[in-house]
DNA sequence: CATGGGTATAGCCGTTGGCTATGATGCTAT
DNA sequence: ATAGCATCATAGCCAACGGCTATACCCATG
């Protein structure tokens, strides 16, 4: 059997990646400014620690095998993420001299943000971006201190002085682990037997847990374990011991292959818009409205939300 | 400015996800084996590639800064595609001696599999498995053969020498680059206008596909460009030339960021199940019972199926 | 104030991953 | 056919990196 677990590591990936679309070791090598050896050395070592023949070599350049075509696609899942890891980080830490600053609230900054500031980045002539993440009120806030010249916010309460514009659309949800008693429930959750649940939660003053206790509208239950992180309250999640409502964004994947199951809810509407704010009567930069553009299929969006949340 | 791309390593991102959650660098050094001025050492490095304070050392462990909560969330995002893609290697290339054997269909294999097998293989006592990847058609043959206690297969059509159960659902979409002219399609694209819309397509013999013919149900015209993989697809779809159909499960997360939109469509039915299949009449082994278990949330997944799909 | 957990620094050493040079292979074109 | 030209693999060299031990520092707590 292979070693306990393999030490990848990310060049390598990129570099299989790059082999598939390619269709060469050495076009690869070429594009990635390593020499051809490096590069066939890398792909053998892969190889090795994952004990699968990934690449079809031939005279005329190397092809996927099957196999290869399998573990490059799981590959890219890990290129992506990092690319965001590395995209996000870039913009937390601009600093000076930035052409244009924006500020978003967790939930968008942790899942949305990044994928928007690669696909902007990849614009050719737009500055680079500064991100600064904080809840929506203080995004506001620095929205009007002019510290920031885009917000992207969850919050329903947008203040008149500020224009809005939905750019996505999200909800909580009730999740529970798939071996928790409410996962077999059929019938939904009312409102007040929700506000009687002690749940996992977020911090006070988080966006989620400002939403839910709107959403639910009269005193809750304390929470029964506070945590600082989603991913955080994932894990209690995932152990069985308490339910917990995250953002749909936060739990999709989980959701998806079953490690989260979602609990019905009925007569609390926790579906919540995500919005860009910027300041009214400013008129936006163009950097700035170039970078909202990229994050807002608007149209489709809308369409999208109609469809995952049949009003009554 | 930083370097053009830091040189991450996987193991410096499992490192300070675990300081995270351990509370402190000695900690999480002595979790991942290693003496603790390496672990130090590795978290510096990894702050200073990406110019971020990560961590607030205090003289009782170590907290995450908000830098660090945000850089922390995005790496768990990276280290669970990694795990993904070593478990799914480990079952592929897993040879002989091995006690539980399955099959699954590409779409399942590559977007579900590696979860289920990672949860399964957590459970103490569970056999390791051996995952082999064909289509639907190939999967039936190979249970019939008894080379795989259990299948995984996207087709509605499953032979009465098998039994069935729905252990997730999928539906294909139609999605379009954000600045396709079809993206601001409002009312829904007809089956015969589908059918006379040249596509981005998997190849001949793809479940994706199939099931895309089976649901039009008459001649559509010949894709514009076919490719191999769905990766392959979605870059190409992409950069804006042609519309693609593919599973929900493919690009959900383009949809979610509005990297692709999805256009809406009418008379065309193209939601299916995804199926543990086996054969009729023999009990299923301890360990593949249990296989299906933690692939299968039924009733939630049911639930969610019903609320995702209308019906009219 | 001493003790003990935590963290950082210094300096050593083996492994790793890059490079160049070279050989083998098989398509392609003359 | 055969020469030419891609491709990929192997060999051997060297620098850099990542681990280790030893040690210093810092701060809570008894």
């Amino acid at each position: 059997m292979p070693a306990q677990r393999p030490a990848l590591d990310l060049e390598s990936l990129r570099m299989l990646a790059l082999v598939a679309d390619l269709g060469s070791i050495s076009a690869a090598a070429r594009a990635e400014q390593i020499s051809q050896p490096s590069a066939s050395k890398r792909i053998q070592v892969l190889e090795r620690q994952l004990g699968l023949e990934l690449l079809d070599r031939r005279s005329r350049g190397a092809t996927l095998t099957d196999h290869g075509r399998m573990v490059t696609g799981w590959c890219r899942t890990v290129i992506e993420a990092t690319d965001a890891l590395v995209t996000g980080s870039q913009a937390l830490a601009a600093r000076e001299a930035e052409q244009l600053s924006i500020g978003a609230s967790q939930t968008i900054a942790e899942y949305l943000a990044p994928t928007w500031l690669g696909e902007f980045r990849r614009r050719a002539g737009e500055p680079p971006v500064q991100l600064r993440v904080a809840n929506s009120q203080e995004v506001i806030a620095a929205l009007r201190a002019r510290e920031i010249e885009l917000g992207f916010v969850e919050t329903p309460q947008v203040p008149s002085d500020l224009r809005r514009r939905r750019v996505a659309s999200d909800r909580l949800v009730l999740v529970v682990a798939p071996d928790h008693p409410l996962a077999r429930r059929r019938q939904p959750l009312g409102r007040d037997e929700l506000a009687e649940t002690p749940l996992a939660s977020r911090e006070d003053g988080s966006g989620t847990r400002d939403t839910l206790r709107m959403a639910i509208g009269r005193p809750m239950v304390a929470p029964a374990v506070e945590l600082d992180s989603n991913a955080a309250v994932k894990v209690l999640v995932g152990s069985g011991s308490f339910p917990a409502v995250l953002s749909e964004l936060a739990v999709a994947n989980e959701l998806r292959d079953g490690r989260l199951v979602e609990v019905p809810l009925e007569g609390v509407d926790l579906a919540r818009s995500l919005d860009a704010v910027w300041r009214r009567g400013t008129r936006l930069g163009a950097a700035a409205e170039h970078f909202m553009q990229t994050a807002r299929p608007a149209r489709a969006a809308a369409h999208r939300a109609a469809r995952a949340e049949p009003r009554p």
